[in-house]
DNA sequence: AAGTTTACCTACCGTCCGGTAGGATTTTGT
DNA sequence: ACAAAATCCTACCGGACGGTAGGTAAACTT
């Protein structure tokens, strides 16, 4: 008999791989239970059902790297410097437990009906964006950032970019994160792309909205 | 007897509607089949197997995304324009084929052993990708953008602005997506988040890279 | 020492899964 | 008119699924 807490990180450390690995769905009890030596009652024993287990997953996944980008924000005092070591601090979760990222974006952005109804993780994505709100919001009252954007604009910006490097880290793993790629994110999210040459001549102009693009399509004309 | 490319159809777009309801080992076969009035063996009369007919839907919603996006690159000449006019068609395109989008988002971010092994994506993800980068290689080369950055950054920028608010509204359908956000958000990606209080004092620094943040957890201690 | 609780097991349940064998019916080619 | 091909059916297969009944043995409690 072990001291049951062990048993039951063992089946947290085999499912989280399994579900990481296969999505809800595609991971049965049994592979689990195998994974982790150990008998299908015993699972029961710890979690209600398997929709339980995930949910530990999923809360603990959250949880975690909201806890540690708040640390990190608190650990600088200018807007730039906190957003740099807000998301380094993310790209160090991300390098430590890459399983447990896997698994909240593939939860995010699974089909409704492929994860039970009672798993819950939208609040959490909400919890998750607003902290970065709220850092915005301070830039914007500071004076920090334009204020011709609104403070979800700009926190969609930031979040928008410092996503898609994640994203492409589990789409193609060729580039890898680090502060220096912190650094840049910032960077480009204050200072935009537009080059020197690009003068401000394009701007409020109503570009000429009369193309209406066809729907073309096969699949969906429907009814 | 109907007229074999109506049955065919009729297969796909239930198919359609409940991978994207419910993901691909969410979705029973004979979900499918009841969804579209048919039985078994006639959808596999049509197709080789449930991953064939998920590849099909797979392959044709981004062959047309990419389709109207490359048409609606073609109707403008400035970068700016280009860049609104794409991302509108991608917005209309979201609009009238939202379940088409949804499949696209969770296929590419499901879990490996969630789907078939045999089922391609990965490639037209890329595919997509390449598209703007092609344009804003254009743009950089006519000086349009910032050369202090590379054009592979530059389009993480702009992709990853573009994709936040397409997931968004996958998360929470609060808000439309019309020309205008697609105006806002090109104004974001060229013009940056920086106030005029936010002068470049921050700049090169190498801010200190001291503290290193601790890797507490309960679950992945693992060895 | 005896009872209670904790931890975990073997063996099994009913259900649903992807896929198929084999045949009926209709359309097409000649 | 008749054969061949195309279209779609009923009925079924072996296996895997999530979950449980019921029991065993060690560990605490008194």
């Amino acid at each position: 008999m072990r001291s049951s807490l062990v048993t039951r990180e063992e089946v947290l450390r085999a499912a989280l791989k399994k579900f990481a690995a296969c999505g809800y769905a595609g991971t049965s009890v049994q592979d689990i239970v195998d994974a982790a030596a150990v008998t299908k009652p015993t699972l029961y024993y710890y979690f209600a059902n398997k929709a339980g287990l995930y949910q530990a997953l999923i809360d603990y996944a959250h949880d975690e790297r909201l806890r540690l980008m708040q640390e990190a924000a608190a650990r600088r005092e200018a807007l730039p410097d906190k957003l740099v070591e807000v998301i380094t601090a993310l790209f160090g979760f991300l390098k430590a437990h890459r399983d447990l990222v896997r698994l909240s974006f593939s939860t995010a952005f699974a089909a409704p009906g492929e994860i039970p109804t009672e798993i819950r993780y939208l609040d959490k994505c909400i919890r998750s964006f607003e902290f970065m709100h709220s850092l915005v919001k301070e830039g914007l009252e500071a004076g920090l950032l334009n204020r011709r954007f609104t403070s979800k604009e700009l926190t969609m910006s930031i979040y928008g970019l410092l996503n898609i490097y994640v994203m492409g880290q589990f789409l193609r793993a060729d580039h890898s994160l680090h502060r220096r790629t912190a650094e840049q994110i910032v960077k480009l999210f204050l200072e935009g792309a537009a080059g020197k040459r690009a003068v401000n001549h394009w701007k409020r102009r109503s570009a000429g909205r009369s193309t209406r693009q066809r729907a073309a399509s096969v699949i969906l004309p429907r009814t």
